[in-house]
DNA sequence: CCACTACTTGACGTTTACGTTAACGTAAGT
DNA sequence: ACTTACGTTAACGTAAACGTCAAGTAGTGG
């Protein structure tokens, strides 16, 4: 069983859950590089593993170019040190801009607590003496 | 004491760290509404007070749309109980929006602390064995 | 033959919060 | 008078990641 099994640009964008036009956004990118039957485009196998890694770099955060430089290595030659150590330095300079965010996140919750606990007061004044 | 003091606009901008466009910027948006001397703006401390309000509300992650509107609330009728019921539930939209932000983020770490103890075991079995 | 559906390329539009000239005015210091 | 500092308006530019037309092609069912 050689599982040839392809996908138009509609059954991937589904089963993804993205639009027709960020497919082609993303090949226009050098993200993908499906083949063509005539000029309509062919996914095969390993279109849609890319895919999926263009998506779960996105939900960690990375600008898509990083996500084109990352996945254009691993199709190069697939775990090599040197490249392997780059991607580590890219998780940690992911990891730290994360942890960041999530600091000013906090920082911004423990304002919203205090912001809410002064309308609060004054509601009650207002309404308390009514 | 009247204090009547004012300020420029490269003094204000110094002061809270932002450039001369984006306070001029502010204005445009009807953010603020300095006075003139001429065609020189010329900020009071009232001013400085509502500047202070806008760069708060962007560290809450607000639209500048809302911080005006916001804003604008408590210029009218400070402290009026309709306004501050509004705010507050603007206070819960942006805590559930935060907070979903930080799982997302949580989320991506503990990806990332994946993905990196694979990237740590590819290259020690690729240095391990050279 | 016609309609319908899926697909194509091309190109301009969207969003937010400013950045960046250009061209000019005004006031103080020397 | 000349320079320097500081200010002004107007208007176009920027980034990211697509959205949204417009206009055309290709294959399939009836």
């Amino acid at each position: 069983m050689d599982a040839e099994r392809t996908w138009s640009i509609a059954e991937l964008a589904d089963e993804f859950g993205v639009t027709l036009r960020t497919i082609r956004f993303y090949e226009e990118q050098g993200l993908l590089t499906p083949a063509r039957n005539g000029t309509r485009r062919i996914f095969a196998d390993g279109d849609r593993v890319r895919l999926g890694l263009v998506l779960r770099g996105k939900r960690l955060g990375f600008p898509l170019d990083e996500i084109k430089k990352i996945i254009g290595m691993y199709d190069a030659e697939p775990g090599e040190t040197g490249q392997l150590r780059y991607l580590l330095d890219q998780i940690e300079d992911r990891r730290k801009e994360l942890e960041q965010r999530r600091r000013d996140i906090d920082a911004a919750l423990s304002e919203l607590d205090e912001l809410e606990r002064r309308c609060r007061a004054d509601l009650n004044r207002l309404t308390g003496r009514a």
